[in-house]
DNA sequence: CACGTCACG
DNA sequence: ACGTACGTGACGTGT
């Protein structure tokens, strides 16, 4: 049989501080927990075992340690945000079938050193699972140790056991009884290292054997002093480094074979949790229904027009060509894309989960969804900006509902009504009618509108461009082999590194988690040193924009010669929207080759594009919340913003502001936005860290209100866990309330950029509302088709693009009430290249 | 499927 | 003593 043993302690602490803090709505911590699972869970599939064990440590003084009062006085205490999961990975293993084995007086490694015997004496295999060296010593035919590090699972057999250390397993205890541990507070033998040790080791394999034949060996007499003067200290420290096998447990490995999995506990506990993977992994269905859930009656009818008419408010689910509508307890269904317009178009107040592809089904027959009352995935988003899942079944289970699996086809809209309820209740509750109401409700149309109808492609400059770019390619992939001496994969970072690294002996600049970087910033640092490093930054842009945009693009192109992306409203977490399949807020602009790829996007015939985009909104927003005057001057006054920053930072009039002091000021503004720091910001203008604290100290000297605005931001989300914007959107941080300074001061930077990124994602998103509005009610011929978070561009009858202009500015300009001015260029062309001004 | 890289605001 | 700016999505490589 195979037993699988796991140091509970070990593995849970490995899970957190491998994976960033995270916490479920009610701020429970569980990033450990989810760590935990996915770690058991890889190996329990890999190793298949019969039996399972999980040992954990208990809080007392243990057996072999007793003796040595300042045990573990130098480890840190267990952390207080993992404390709280260790209780809950008990629990879910307890209810998962899998015996947790603690043993008062005892540490989990011994427990695990008890249970190897165990299996070795019995003729079984025991894998031991932990994050902890100390457990190699356990290593024989028998027993495998699956070493968990930050990077992968090492199985350490007995014969890779040997080729790493060069010494039977049995004697890493000797090993460490010479070096000693000092995270374990074991001495070892003072000025004995690890290159000593192993290599006496390897010569003696006991402390036993070492102490009995030193004097007459041939060491140096440095070596036989530092033995001779801690003797004492080398057979304690082996004392301690020793595993104690004899912890009175049960060692009958039949005993360990898990019991069955009480699955409804532990759906509703990891739904608890909002860990819906494991769920998945653990292939765990929704639990049955039992007598408590009000039985729910489904009685089907085909929807018909008499029926429509009569419908004042319903829920309604609309998959792929089947059309649900729930009235109380009655639902009707239809399949005829007549009544299915006729639905849609209905006065019916409806709800459903996810209005969007509704609206384009809508929009493309000539109608629209009107009065859409609910949607529960943006509920769901609004609730909880973090989730990645806003179906009806997750979100029944994260609100704790009952989902009505075993209605079938008709789970969720019988689901619908209670979830509806909830969510409602939840949006009052936290202030966030509002913006529910007059801007994500009505956003949802805007964005279908502007998804179905897409933005025309010139498809053959596209063509050209790319046969372009395949030729420059090729040559400079010649240039590079010709370079290098050989052929390589230019794509792949690994084989570049050898080239650049080990072959040309190019400094290494900077590391990545698996090897060298070889980013543009580091190219761009060893662009001096050898010509291949040139043609490698050509070669990335060619392939670039070749794969991601030309290659990507045409396959995008639909039959109407356009492309239509998906906007996703419920992806950010700060609410911007994004870009998918293709993304087209990142179509080049930045460099010049890149820019060309906007000649293409065009404007149908006898059309032109309107393209209007806010100037430094962030900071003007940034400038509004804080209400700095100092800063609210200088965009009232319309005065280039960073060449006032430089002005204010340098203590210099205006006009005697540098290109050196503005771009050094600019990369000040970028900082504030971001949450700022001196190191990047050195890093980021080429200084000194020093250089760029003083910067930061000077603008904030100048913009006092920056400084407090911050500070505040902060400190409410340090006693909250959440940022909460002007337009009442929310963000948890748990981050924040981390021990771990790394992760809190991520967390401060995201507390200050959230309010004013959300912000600002929010005008637009007010300004889009209100533009599409107007386009309708003043009938002008004109489609709103594009959104790149500060940028709207209109589709306009070249005979009303003035008018189409003229909106675009007034919307974006007056679209709230500021204590700065808000300033918008705009331009038209037929491309989106020359709309750019 | 994770990672490195790079496109955008 | 650490690792470093905020928010995204797509692609190619390599396990």
């Amino acid at each position: 049989m195979k037993l699988l043993a796991i140091d509970g302690n070990s593995i849970l602490h490995r899970a957190f501080y491998g994976i960033k803090l995270l916490s479920n709505k009610n701020g429970v911590f569980t990033n450990a927990v989810f760590g935990f699972m996915n770690i058991y869970l890889k190996n329990f599939s890999e190793v298949k075992p019969d039996a399972v064990a999980v040992a954990f440590d208990m809080g007392v003084p243990t057996f072999r340690h007793e003796a040595v009062t300042t045990y573990k006085a130098n480890r840190h205490g267990m952390p207080e945000e993992l404390a709280p999961q260790l209780p809950i990975v008990k629990k879910l293993l307890t209810l998962m079938g899998v015996k947790v084995i603690e043993c008062a007086g005892y540490e989990a490694d011994d427990i695990l050193g008890t249970l190897a015997k165990s299996c070795t004496e019995s003729g079984n295999q025991c894998f031991v699972l932990t994050g902890d060296r100390d457990s190699l010593q356990l290593i024989n035919d028998n027993v495998t140790v699956l070493l968990t590090t930050n990077k992968e699972t090492i199985r350490y057999t007995h014969d890779r056991f040997i080729e790493d250390y060069g010494f039977e397993p049995i004697n890493l205890i000797d090993f460490k009884a010479l070096m000693g541990d000092h995270s374990d507070n074991i001495s070892g033998v003072a000025g004995i290292g690890e290159k000593t040790a192993s290599a006496l080791i390897k010569e003696y394999h006991t402390i036993e054997n070492l102490y009995e034949k030193y004097a007459v060996s041939g060491l140096t007499k440095g070596v036989k002093t530092k033995l001779e003067n801690d003797a004492d200290s080398a057979k304690e420290s082996k004392w301690l480094a020793t595993i104690c096998c004899e912890v009175p447990i049960d060692t009958k490995i039949e005993d360990y074979v898990p019991t069955a999995q009480k699955n409804d506990e532990i759906y509703y506990l990891l739904t608890e949790l909002e860990m819906f993977k494991i769920i998945e992994r653990l292939n765990i269905g929704v639990p049955q229904k039992t007598a408590d859930f009000e039985l729910i009656e489904t009685t089907e009818k085909i929807l018909d027009s008499e029926i429509i008419k009569s419908l004042k408010e319903c829920e309604y689910i609309f998959d792929g060509n089947k059309l649900s509508v729930k009235n109380k307890n009655n639902i009707f269904t239809s399949e005829d894309e007549n009544i299915i317009t006729e639905f849609l178009e209905s006065s019916c107040e409806k709800s459903t989960d996810n209005a969007k592809p509704h609206y384009r089904y809508a929009m493309s027959r000539n109608t629209n969804l009107n009065n859409l009352k609910n949607d529960v995935s943006i509920c769901g988003y609004l609730l909880n900006a973090s989730g990645s899942d806003y179906t009806i079944k997750n979100l029944c289970g994260e609100y704790g509902l009952h989902y009505y699996e075993e209605n079938g086809e008709f789970a969720d809209i019988v689901s619908m009504s209670p979830l509806i309820e909830k969510l409602t209740s939840e949006l009052i509750k936290e202030n966030m009618v509002s913006l529910y109401e007059n801007i994500e409700l009505p956003l949802t149309e805007v964005l279908a509108s502007m998804e179905d109808t897409g933005i025309k492609i010139d498809k053959k400059g596209v063509e050209d461009f790319g046969v372009y770019l395949s030729t420059m390619t090729e040559e400079t992939q010649k240039l590079i082999y010709a370079e290098a001496g050989h052929e390589f994969n230019i794509s792949s970072p690994k084989q570049l590194a050898k080239v650049l690294f080990e072959e040309m002996k190019l400094p290494v600049i900077k590391k990545t988690k698996t090897g060298y970087s070889t980013n543009a910033d580091v190219l761009e640092e060893l662009r001096e040193q050898a010509p291949i490093v040139e043609n490698i930054l050509k070669y990335r842009q060619y392939t670039k924009l070749n794969s991601t945009y030309v290659v990507g693009l045409l396959d995008k192109i639909s039959d109407d010669g356009r492309i239509h992306t998906w906007y996703r409203q419920t992806e950010t977490r700060t609410g911007r929207i994004s870009s998918t399949e293709p993304n087209l807020q990142t179509i080049p602009v930045r460099t010049e080759l890149g820019s060309h790829m906007r000649k293409f996007f065009i404007s149908d015939s006898g059309k032109t594009l309107v393209d209007a985009d806010y100037s430094q909104i962030e900071l003007r927003v940034m400038a509004h919340l804080c209400g700095d005057k100092n800063m609210a001057d200088a965009f009232s006054f319309g005065e280039d913003i960073h060449t006032s920053t430089a002005s204010q930072i340098f203590d210099v009039p205006p006009i005697m502001v540098t290109p050196e002091m503005r771009s050094a000021a600019k990369a000040v503004n970028f900082g504030i936005i971001y949450g700022i720091g001196a190191f990047s910001l050195a890093k980021d203008i080429n200084t000194t860290k020093k250089q760029a604290e003083k910067y930061i100290s000077d603008y904030f000297k100048n913009f006092p209100k920056v400084k407090e605005f911050m500070n505040s931001t902060v400190s409410t989300a340090m006693k909250t866990g959440t940022i909460t914007t002007i337009f009442g959107r929310k963000r948890r941080i748990p981050e924040i309330l981390s021990s771990n300074k790394i992760q809190q001061a991520a967390g401060k930077r995201i507390a200050m950029n959230t309010p004013v990124q959300s912000a600002a994602a929010d005008l637009i998103k007010i300004a889009m509302i209100n533009v599409y509005r107007r386009l309708k009610s003043e009938n002008i011929d004109a489609k709103l088709i594009l959104q790149v978070h500060d940028e709207l561009i209109i589709e306009s009858d070249v005979l009303c693009a003035d008018r189409s202009a003229e909106i675009l500015r007034e919307e974006m300009q007056n679209v709230c009430e500021m204590k700065v001015p808000l300033a918008v260029d705009v331009n038209k062309g037929e491309s989106w290249y020359n709309a750019k001004g």
